[in-house]
Order: structure tokens, then C-alpha cells, then sequence
DNA sequence: ATCCTATTATGACGGATCGTCATTTAATGT
DNA sequence: ACATTAAATGACGATCCGTCATAATAGGAT
């Protein structure tokens, strides 16, 4: 069965062709931006065609969101093989949210969106799972290296807390420090005109308030960030100075 | 001229219950399930009334997500006005911004969707100015009860950090916080059951962090949050419990 | 009370967009 | 060369936003 194979891989060609018109669509207007009737007049595909490979325009975003967070995820099992303290490790890890935001602005935007506007419920049960999946991968690597601090005795968090928490705590900074700086104007107003370094520097003042050692006084978490960049993403770092 | 009185009051009225009747329909299904028409069939007014009070459905949104905006500006007007040392005072605008989310859960919904859809630009310079001033000063708030901390002795910056890169953080935790709890169910699979409580100790940690203090170690500021809702929000509160 | 004018209300309609499906076209195997 | 299966097409129905010509109403003058 030769031509099985091959229609196979036909199929995810086009796929990839229709994912790659229909993002710069979904970037420059959000849901509504994305138009199937334009997105059917831009591709050398018809409308049924397009909708032999996504059934409604909700699969097609979800894909988008995918996408991306699979690429995250592979950072962030890259950073996380970082050679150094349990801290260093998580700063590592930061360093690959931090580079992926960058290097895949677009991305909150496509999350979000999945999130409010009702679509998460159009789209088809294996999807969902594939994107929850890749979410919680990604909240298991940061565990794994909270639990390596413990065990390593860098870290102690005598019964006042669990290690999700301090996840959760992690989660919430940078999710809610990366979509402020994406989507609100009032930074600049505040006076930060590094943001991402503020950033940082907030999650080393978390770090600091659990007493992770060593502590921000005693390592320049900042060289940490411009090393993890250099050894671990430079290949990717590229992309963006360029 | 009495009659031109009473004609604005109408009108304001008016806006009101359309708004009323907006709000559950946009909470129901978003942007999408915000319906012109259905709107209008639901109302006593035609379609070209509504669309004397709101030039578009956008407009309609971003003043719904303003009528929770200033309710949540007087809260932290309120919270802020606290008896008790200045982290005490954070706290008790932490206390504020909790019980806000609690008492408006789908106010989160709104605001996103407002900077996600490509919605802000199809809104009034006017109304786009009552938003961004509620947020500024807000924010406003916060950073002057920072800058009241480090008047009076219990922070110390030492030149690692301005007062509004601490707002930033604070801001973060709190936005990526309640963004969490509200749209995803990841939370639940990593075995938080109290996410609220959670989000408070992180707030914690991260004051601690920066040394502001009293400690957490010296206070109980699970207590303050108690304190702070029953004496400043008791009123508030009682909405939610009943 | 009546008429005139300015303001407001109405809902049918144009235009845009999503997703479907009967029909046409192409590909595969004998 | 022909038959059968699979895939592509785009016209179409359905939905929804916002407009505008027309109708209704209110305010004020006589």
C-alpha cells in the first residue's frame, strides 16, 4: 500500500500549507480576523477541501495554539537538562518561557482566545486532549525540579507548603507577567521599560521568599539567564536577533 | 427645562437595562454570545434604539467590563484606607481584589476579551479613557501604599528595585493568579484544592522576598485577610455567602 | 384643541461570514 | 477501457451585524 502512504503525507502537507496562511489571518484579527471565505481564496484549496482536514474554524485555532505549545514544551525539557543547582535549573527553565514568548509572540494570544471565547467546547475531544496534555507536561517539568530541590536540600519548605504550590506560584507570575506585557499599555506609563528583565528579577524575589538556595544575593541569576541563552538556545536565540 | 432632565434620566435607565440583560448573554457565550438580535427581541426596544446608546456591540462590551472596573477601584480605594502597618495594607488590598474576583467572576472574561479580539479599537476614545484611567489608578493605589512601606521604614529597596517594579509583580501574581483559577482546569489535576488561599501565601512569599516588613513568619496575615473582610467588606461579603 | 416641527423608534434590508451538500471531478484497481 | 471509490467544488441556506428610509411620538406655539 505505496499510495496510502503517500496521501498520507499529502494530507499533512496541506495541512501544514493551510496552518501556515491561516495564522498570520488569526494574528492580525483574532477569531473574527480569521475569515474561511479568504482563507478559501488564498489557498489553491476549496472551502470543502478545508473542511475535510478541520471542521470548523475552532479546530483550526486549536491546531494554531498546538503548535506552538508543543515547541514550548521541547524547551522547556531542554532547559530543564541545564547542568547546575535545583535553582539554577528552574532559572533555566524561566529562560525557555521567557525565549519562547519571544520568539512565539503570537502564542498568548491564541491560548487565550481558545480559553474565552467558547471555542474550547467546539473543538473535537482528541485535541483537547493532545493541548491539555502538553500543559501539564510542562507544569510536570517545573515539579520534577521543585522536587529535585527538596530532595537536594536547596530548598525547604517545612510542611508550610506543597511543592504544586510553589508551582502554582511560578504559573501565575510569568502567565500573568508575560500577558500584561503583551497585551496592556499601562507598563510603560509605570516607568518599566525592561519588562522582561522585571520579570525575572520578580520570579528571583519569589524564589528568594521561600528561601530556594542559593539566594539572588549570593548568585547573579541574571548571568544565568545570559548563559542558559547562549549554551541551551542559541540555535533558537538566532531567530530573534536576526 | 425639566423635560431635558428627565429625558437624560430615561436614557441612562435605559442603558442600564440593556446592560443588564447583555451582561448574562456575553457571560453565556462571549463576544459571540452577545447577540444583536436576540438583544433586541428580549428588550422592549428595537434595534435602532440600542444602537442609539451603544454604536456597536463592542461598545457594549467594554462598558460592561467599566461597570466592574469601578467597582473594583472603589474596593481598593476602600482597602486601602485600612488601619494597621503598610503591609497590612497590601494585604488588605489583596483581601479587596479577591473578594472582587469572588463577587464578579466573569468580570475576568470580559476584560480579556476586550484586549484579545481586536475589540479596543472599535471602541470610543472616551470609554477606552474611563477603562485605562480605572486600571491607572488602581494601580495608582498600590504603588502608593509601596512607596507609604518604604517611608516609613518597613521596606527597603536598597537601589535592586523601584516601587513599580514591586506593583509589577504583585500585579502579575494576582492577574496570572486568578486568570488560572478561572480558565483552567490544570489546577485541580495538581491538587489544589484552596487555589485562593494558595494565591494569598504567594503573595506572602513573595513580600517576604523583598523583606517587607513584618514578616509572614511574624504575622498572620491569613488572620488579616479575615479581619479585612468582615470589618471593611462585610457588606460585600454577604452577597457571596448568601 | 390643533397643528407643526424636531426628535426618537422601528424593523426590513444589504452585506458578510460560517458550514453543508448535491454534484462534478479525479484517482484507483481490474 | 471501464467501473467503483474517494475527494474536490462552490452554490446555497442560515445566521448575524449595523444601516437607513419611514413611521411614530413628544414638545411647543397658536
Amino acid at each position: 500500500m505505496n499510495t496510502k502512504d503517500r496521501k498520507h503525507r499529502e494530507m499533512q502537507e496541506r495541512e501544514a500549507i493551510i496552518l501556515e496562511c491561516a495564522r498570520p489571518m488569526f494574528i492580525e484579527g483574532g477569531y473574527n480576523g480569521l475569515n474561511m471565505d479568504r482563507l478559501t481564496s488564498m489557498l489553491e484549496y476549496s472551502k470543502g477541501t478545508i473542511y475535510n482536514h478541520f471542521s470548523c474554524k475552532e479546530e483550526i485555532i486549536i491546531t494554531l495554539a498546538i503548535q506552538t505549545l508543543e515547541k514550548r514544551l521541547a524547551m522547556f525539557e531542554k532547559a530543564s537538562l541545564f547542568q547546575g543547582t535545583s535553582r539554577e535549573r528552574i532559572a533555566a527553565i524561566g529562560t525557555a518561557a521567557e525565549l519562547f514568548v519571544k520568539l512565539y509572540p503570537d502564542h498568548f494570544r491564541v491560548e487565550q482566545t481558545i480559553r474565552l471565547d467558547s471555542i474550547w467546547d467546539k473543538t473535537s475531544e482528541e485535541r483537547r486532549q493532545v493541548m491539555s496534555n502538553c500543559e501539564r507536561r510542562c507544569i510536570g517539568i517545573v515539579s520534577g525540579v521543585v522536587r529535585d530541590g527538596i530532595a537536594s536540600g536547596d530548598l525547604n519548605l517545612n510542611d508550610s507548603a506543597t511543592p504544586e504550590e510553589i508551582v502554582f506560584g511560578l504559573w501565575s507570575l510569568s502567565f500573568g507577567g508575560y500577558s500584561i506585557i503583551s497585551t496592556s499599555n499601562s507598563l510603560q506609563e509605570l516607568g518599566i521599560s525592561e519588562p522582561f528583565q522585571m520579570l525575572r528579577h520578580n520570579y528571583s524575589r519569589f524564589l528568594d521568599g521561600i528561601q530556594w538556595k542559593p539566594l539572588s544575593s549570593e548568585v547573579d541569576y541574571d548571568a544565568v539567564f545570559e548563559r542558559v541563552s547562549e549554551e541551551v538556545f542559541g540555535n533558537e536565540l538566532q531567530q530573534i536577533t536576526t
